[in-house]
DNA sequence: TAATCATACAACCGGTTGGTTGTATGTAAA
DNA sequence: TTTACATACAACCAACCGGTTGTATGATTA
């Protein structure tokens, strides 16, 4: 039932798990970079950052237009949204639970005091 | 330089990227709950959860303290925040760019019309 | 001490990942 | 049309991942 949503954050969370790929997401934040651009500054080959992009295509976190020959990269900032209110209720939980326990131990001290 | 800093965001992300430990990081937020609990909510062995929590330990996001013969795993809200605010700048940059051209459109649009 | 329970860890296996090189295709420029 | 450039994709390889089973260690209980 939920599996898609486990899906979506398993690919999110990988894609974001290779620093290069996280700083291609920096870099194509807002203009957009074609796959060679983006390629020139890696000590990799284009393939490799070809795929990159690949990857992070498949999860979402970028979009690609073409313009003449070349392939234009832009960053989505929806998927870091999803990503960030996981992240949130993941911690509002634990907020949550934590505040319950210190109530119980509160109530504890008040009643062994 | 940075390269802890990446070395860090690689471990998270990795880490959160399976399922199964996102769902341990939910369940251990707050109380915490020893191996053998957590194993015994799973479809797979003692060993594979035992391997999560420490992938997950490895990480920082859990931590373990020993009660007498049981080993209690505990969330650490601390390096879920790292990563929200390494989402939140991924994100403030993205919006800063696009604000960046959405001034240069406008300006041109001012200058073209 | 012996028996038991909770954990740790090593060795192994199949699938995936991050990289490579090579080849094919599509678009632009001579 | 040829030539060159930007991209795509397949095949391959070593390393890593998520799971397994089996064995060893540590703490508790009989």
């Amino acid at each position: 039932m939920k599996g898609l949503l486990d899906d979506e954050a398993d690919a999110l969370f990988q894609a974001l798990a290779d620093r290069t790929r996280r700083d291609i997401v920096r870099r194509v934040a807002g203009e957009g970079l074609s796959v060679s651009d983006l390629a020139a500054d890696y000590d990799m080959s284009f393939a490799a950052v070809q795929k990159h992009v690949a990857v992070l295509e498949r999860a979402g976190l970028v979009t690609k237009r073409r313009v003449g020959k070349r392939q234009i990269a832009h960053a989505e900032v929806g998927p870091l949204r999803t990503i960030r209110s996981m992240l949130a209720e993941l911690e509002d939980q634990w907020v949550e639970r934590v505040q319950r326990i210190d109530d119980l131990l509160a109530g504890d001290e008040q009643a062994g005091s």
